[in-house]
DNA sequence: GTCATTACTTACAAATTTGTATGTACCATA
DNA sequence: TATGGTACATACAAATTTGTAAGTAATGAC
């Protein structure tokens, strides 16, 4: 959250993208990992190490970031129980319940189109 | 396209990641620029200079590069005509235009939830 | 012969995102 | 006293994405 120059293009498209209902949305899933974390948690309660395991490659320091922005984006819930080893359960928010119907239509159309492409090459 | 690290964590990351329907759909329409771009070529054919004017500040070198890519995924048709000065066009495949609806969804999400965000701090 | 128009391209640089490696805190158990 | 387990944090570095600035090609209008 360092200081950025105001007023750059890239602020500038920032903001125009922030302004538009399509771009806000798709921001608040966009990078690698956000959108499959969402859809991992989208039918259970899963701890820290739970949902580590679901992504053979990520790091811990990947997957700290991507939950505390979407803690922060109020679209996961963060429950820290006061033990020894700690245990922390993270669980999606009704904002991001909602997304989960998109998410399957963008699975279908992965899925349907994935096929095609490998057909391409035949 | 240089060469990149095979079996660095980020690839092997990417890789999964194309793997998973669901993320394979939603790279495609990832970064800044591609979701818009496709939404608003999403009734009409458009010219470069057209789409260009739909996003204020976006330069040409991005706008040229995301149609590019649009392009090699198969989402977006490009139509050069022999002119001068040159007129190309650009318009949706049948592949994109089965994003639309979905691209309604998210931006009623967005429409949505945003305006509850702006209710927060009343 | 100069300028305007359109759709780019290129070399370079800044900003953001993602990954690497190591360390921390707590308590229980050996 | 050392080790294991869990959920992180931190300093640093690499990779990718986005932006800056300038230039190109063709032709018609002036």
């Amino acid at each position: 959250m360092t200081a950025r120059k105001e007023n750059s293009t890239y602020t500038l498209n920032e903001k125009f993208i922030t302004e538009c209902d399509l771009t806000y949305a798709a921001n608040k899933i966009g990078g690698r990992w956000k959108i499959v974390i969402l859809d991992k948690l989208g039918n259970r309660k899963l701890r820290f190490g739970e949902l580590k395991k679901e992504f053979p490659y990520i790091t811990e320091r990947m997957l700290t970031l991507q939950l505390r922005a979407l803690e922060q984006d109020e679209l996961v819930k963060r429950t820290v129980y006061a033990e020894i080893p700690p245990r922390v359960e993270y669980e999606l928010t009704p904002m991001a319940l909602e997304f989960l119907p998109i998410f399957c239509q963008l699975s279908a159309w992965g899925k349907k189109n994935k096929a095609l492409k490998r057909g391409d090459h035949i």
